[in-house]
Formats: structure tokens, sequence, C-alpha cells
DNA sequence: TATGAATGAGCTTTCATTCAT
DNA sequence: AATGAATGAAAGCTCATTCAT
């Protein structure tokens, strides 16, 4: 049971690290939650994947509840720091918006639990992120961005006016976030492989277009 | 809904109608799922709801798995139901696009739980849908639709031609769709109030837009 | 459901016959009761098997534990009526004890559901039969007929003295009833399949030696 | 039975022991089950009598069947634990097996639960024991016992030839244990009390001279 | 005589959480 | 910092039984 030597090198570190066990179940729990949901998540479940003491997970983070929030905090804080690493300004208008919806779209690839994670927060009315401060910081930033992209392309003349950046918002995560999160039931109605490579690749195709025919003149 | 008399308020319905209280039970069970989720809903309250015995449930739909299923297939039945009866081939093919946003827009809005069922569904892989045979069938008529209009618009020389019509139903869906799933986060995100009718009505003209600028020439 | 019109012939008779039905859930009473004991038997596996209604249980027995009564009574009643007619007051003692172990056994072999319904009212300390007439009066003639053969085996100079005919009824009931009620821990014990014919055989042979060997001089 | 000190029953054993309460709760579940069978013992009276809490005989033993499993395992176990400590080789091949029908009906008597779990096991169709490994090893060792008294006895020309160990092995069980299974039916049965000391003195007598007449020349 | 609908009590099992060390 | 033992509440589900026709 406790048969580690203190000196010799274990294989999973047993060694007293706060930080390290902290972020051990807050990875787990990620998975966890995007994976069952809220409710279905297993506190047991996420313990034994965090190679932790379930009583740590109390001990860290209060409730399951908690730990639900502080999940979705940082999975709203993470996607907003991606975003700030994009750069648009220094593009053209038109290749701004289309790098956002590609990034958008990789990300939502790349870290399939965020979907899943906001998708359970709506199921429960948006009760954790109410209390939390943190995101509320981080999203303003965020709406600035496709405001900004729209002025530039209009003083251009490359845009129409009067496009809500709000609005555009919006869309731009709809036509992707929904394709992903529908896409088990997808699959069945429209008897159509919708995650493979090239269906992927002519859904980007296609949500480009979207979003620049909505601003075009 | 059921065959309750308006003005008398059964308290009791004792009444032996094996008919009647099999669509109270789902009745009561798609409220329950909706707000709950397939693994937040409780057997109980759905029982308490319906004004049936616990035992009733099981005797009609053998589990709690069986009966959200059951659930799930009536609720796509009911849209492709609604659906039919758009009447879109007596229409300019333009204002049958506008009428067929429109009415997702609608049917969204008149049967909130129907979003939030696809979404636990989509949680669980589909593993419901997969084996209804009913879902399957219902959904083949449905796909047409969107392809018949388009065809008539290219036809007219009203639209372009090379529309995936298949994209374009998702692209309906989802900037509709999107916008009621993620209303909660949203609204904290965005800082907005979008669920008043100003906010809705607005919405309604972005996405009749953003959809006739996709097929336009 | 109840299209049976009355005068065609059905398959299944609906025709309402109480004593055909009474038997018909006697029979899958005695089937469920000893493949599952008295616990374990459904009411509603006895109702279908029987092709019967559940209500006509109750109408008829009262309840599941008074159903298990009956259907033990009359497992007593029928082992006891084909006992009678062995007819052993013909045979030489010898040959009538013999015939005695063989019917013992073949009896078992033939009802299996005597056994079980044995160990069940064991299990429940014989509750059932305590109240029980029938039995009484049954067992009475029987515990005579051991008495006798061993009685004439006597006169006859061919049995021993002081052999207890309740001690040697209940060996001979004995070696037979326990290879069967064990037969199933037995064969993992003993790593040997016990109920092949040849394994039947030899232990007749085996009972027919003891049962003799007690009784010798 | 467990390390409970005699004089002071503690009224709520909430020591931190997981054996201690493993065995308390194999003891109450051996209880019970012997009781009421496999389908008519409940989960509840067992954490009841085992002064333990429900959740810890799931956590303990993963289900009810588990948990009778390992309750049969160790009363067969048990049973030939005890018989290795006979000491059999060191006697008189008739003294032997005389010991061995005493010891098998004193361990009848000091244990009277093991005859009512092996009947809910056949009840079962030995469904547990199939896959217990345990009980198929401890079973060789006893089935050897028997071989080694009759080989013996032919050696030394006091018994006969040819007397098949297992079958003999199977007797010496039979005449003892249907004797305690059947106790209650035979009770009415016969009228006669079977389990008064008396009783009990005569039955042993009879059961010796039965062995014995078995193997003798 | 016969039946389908309905039920309350109670079953096994699960879960988030707390206690003791 | 870390852990295994323990628990109350409640979940899904089952059962013998009764009601209404």
């Amino acid at each position: 049971m406790s048969a580690q030597s203190p000196d010799t090198q274990s294989p999973r570190p047993r060694i007293r690290d706060a930080e390290a066990t902290k972020s051990r179940i807050l990875e787990a729990a990620k998975k966890e939650f995007a994976k069952n949901g809220l409710e279905g998540a297993r506190v047991d479940a996420i313990a034994l994947e965090a190679n932790a003491n379930k009583r740590m997970i109390y001990h860290y983070f209060e409730s399951k509840e908690r730990l639900f929030q502080t999940v979705l905090e940082n999975a709203y804080f993470d996607i907003r720091e991606s975003e700030k690493k994009l750069d648009l300004d220094s593009l053209d208008p038109r290749e701004a918006l289309e790098r956002l919806v590609r990034f958008t779209w990789n990300y939502y690839i790349q870290n399939p639990e965020f979907i899943s994670l906001v998708n359970s927060e709506n199921l429960a009315q948006a009760r954790h992120l109410k209390s939390s401060e943190t995101v509320k910081i981080v999203s303003r930033r965020f709406v600035g961005l496709v405001d900004t992209i729209l002025k530039r392309g209009v003083a251009q003349g490359l845009f129409r006016k009067g496009v809500d950046p709000v609005q555009l918002n919006i869309t731009i995560a709809a036509v992707s976030y929904y394709y992903f999160t529908n896409q088990y039931t997808g699959s069945i109605i429209f008897e159509r492989e919708l995650m493979s490579e090239a269906a992927q690749a002519e859904r980007i195709r296609f949500n480009i277009e979207t979003i620049l025919r909505i601003v075009s003149l």
C-alpha cells in the first residue's frame, strides 16, 4: 500500500505536491465531466483517473459542483488565451475572419471537452458561470476582436456597414459548434459520416464562405 | 396535450385508461429529461408529474433508458410532422427558405425540450437513436426538403449552383439551435439579454439574411 | 386480445373451465417453485406459463404462499398414490425392498420437482405442511409399507431382527434423494459427471446393495 | 466467532478495521443466507446483524450474489479444514470409518448453516461454485480420504474389494445430510421427533452400522 | 369466469460526502 | 498532505397484491 520508498524514482509520483495533485484532478475531471455530463460524472472515476484520493478532491475543491465550476472556468480561460495569440490585427480583414473561423474549428477539434462542458453548463442554466468573475473578464476582451475586424473591413471598403459584431460572433461559433455537438445525431439523420477528414474539410470551406458572404458588400 | 377536460383538473386520474396514462407519462418524461438531462432526470419526479405510479413507467416503458428513447423518437417524429405541413413547394424559393428559417426558430421556441433532448442524446453519442428505425425513416423525407428548394431556385436563376443541401440544412439549424442552446452562457459572455423579444427578432432577421446570402448569386 | 369467438375451436382454450384453469396454474406453479424456490418464484411467471391471468391465481389460491402449499400437498399426494400401486406384498421381501429402492429412484427422476419442493419446504421449516391434514393422512399409510416388508423378511428368516423401519425408510430415501439434490455441487466436488446413464445405473446398484446389507443377517 | 472481546459487547463497532468488518459481514451473511436462502436473504438484514453499513457490503463484496459465493467458499473451506484434522490414517480402518461418520454428523450439528447453504447452491445449479477454484482444490484432498481408508481395510483383510470410494463417500454424507435437511418435513411425515438427543444417538448408531455393513466382507 | 390497470412496500444498488488516522 | 473506512440518502427497479370492469 504505502511501500513507496521516498528516494527511489517512483513511476507515478506520490510526492506531496499539492499543485501537481490539483492539476491531475482537474485534468481528470475535465475528461469525466465532458464524457458524462455534470450529473453523469462520477467522483470515484475522477479520483481513479487522477491517480488521487477521493478525499483530496474534497480537500481542494470542496464539492463536485465547485470542481465543475473550476473546470469550466479554466476551459473558458484557455480558449480566450488561445484567441489572444491569433494576432488578427496584422491581417487583411477577410483573412482575419477566415483565420478566426479556422481557429474556432480547430480549437473544437483539439479540445472536444470544451463543447461538452459548455453544453452541461447550459443544461444547468449557467448557474456556475453566474458567480464567476474570471469568465466575465476574459470574455470582454474576446467580444472586441470581431468588432475590430469588422470596423477595419468597413473602413477599407471591403465589408458592408451595419453588421452586428455580436450576431456575427455568435454565427461564427454556431456553424462550427453545432456541427460538433450534433455529430452523433447528425450522422444518423443525414445518413452521412460527418467526421471524416473530407467531410470536415468541406464543412470548413462552407463555413468560411458563409461568414464572408455575411459581411460582403 | 392529453385528454383531460379543461375545466375539471382531475386530482387523481384513477381512470383505467392505458393510452392516457402512457401519454401522461411521456409528457412528464419529456419535461423532466429536458430539464435535467438523461442522468439528472428522476423517475420519481416523472411519476409524480404524470400523476401516475412509478411502477406504471416500468410496466409500459421497461426502463428509464427506453423511456428516454421513446420520448426522443416522438420528439423527432413531431418536428418532422410539423415540417411536412409547411407546404414550401408552393412558394417562391427565397420565401420558402425564409419560411423554413422562421419555422425552425419558432419550433425551437415553442418546443424548448427538443433542443435539450437532442443535446442529451448527443452526450450519449446517439446510442438510443441508433436502434430507432422510426427516426431514420422520418428523417429521409426531411432532408429532401431543402434540396428541392435549392434546385427550384437554381432553375429559376435565383440561386447560385453548387450549394450542398446538407451543408445548408445544417447551417439553417445551427444558426438557430446554437442561439438557444447557448442562451445561458451566451447571456453572460456577451453581457446582453439574448432572449428578449427584440433580441429574438433581430436574430431571426440576421439568420434569414445569412441563409439567403449563402445561396445568392 | 379478446377476439376468441365462442364457437370456433381455439388452440388454447379460453373456455371458462374452472378446473382446467386451476390445474394449468398448479402445473405451472410446480415448475416455477421447483426451479426457483418459494422466494425466487414469480407469480407473473406462473401466470404466463399457465396461460392464465394473474388475477386468477389469487382468485383460486388466495396467495402465493397458499398456492405453494397446494402444490406441495399435491406432490406428496402423488408420490404416495404411486407407492400404493407398487404391490409389494406379493413379492419376496428382498425383491420388495429392491423394487422400493428402484421405485424411489425412478420417481425422483421422473418428478424432479418433488425434491426441489421438499427442499423449499424444509427451508421454510415445514410451515406449510404443519397445517396440512391431507399430508399427514397419506403419510401414515406409507410408513407402514417398509414395516410390513421387514416383518415378512424376519418371519421368513431372511432379514435380521431389530431393524427400525423408520430408520430404514429414511435411509432408502436418503441414498437416492441426496444424490439428486446435490447433483450440481456433487459434480464439482467429485469432478465426475453424476447424472449420466452409466453413473445412474451404478448408483442404483450401490443403493440396492446398501439397503439389502442393512437388513441381511 | 469474530475478534470481539467476550465480556464487552460493543454497541457500535465504529472501529476502522476493514478485516473485522468484513468478517462480521460474512458471519451475518452466513446466518441470513442459511435461514432464508439466496433469494430470501435480505441485504438490509445482513447489514443490521453485522452491525455494519449496507454500503460496506457492496464495497467489500460487490453484490449479493458475490457475497453468497464468498460465504459458500468459506463454508467448503472450513469443512475441509476440519476433516484434515481428523487424523484417520493412524486408526484401524473400521474405527476410521466410524470416526468419519461421527465427524460428518457432528459437523452438520455444529454448523447447521452448511447444509442450508449447499441446498441453496444446488437450487442455483451450482453456478457460484463453478467459477470457484478454491473449492475445487480443497475438494480434491477430501475425496482421497475415504479411498485411503478403503484400501487399508482391504489390505488388512477387513473390507471387501470393489467398493467405489466415491459412492461410499456420497453415502456417508447422504445418510446424515438427508436426516438434517429433511428434519422438518420428516418430523411431520413420520410423526416422530427426529431431533431429540435420543433420536440423534439412534440415528448415528444406525448410520455407522450402515456404512460398516457396506464395506464388510 | 376472466382480465388489464394500478399500487405500496421494499428490494438491490449507487452516490456524494465525511470520519478517523 | 494524504488515505481507507464508513455512511445517509436516494436512486432505479421489482414484487405480490388489489381495483375496476
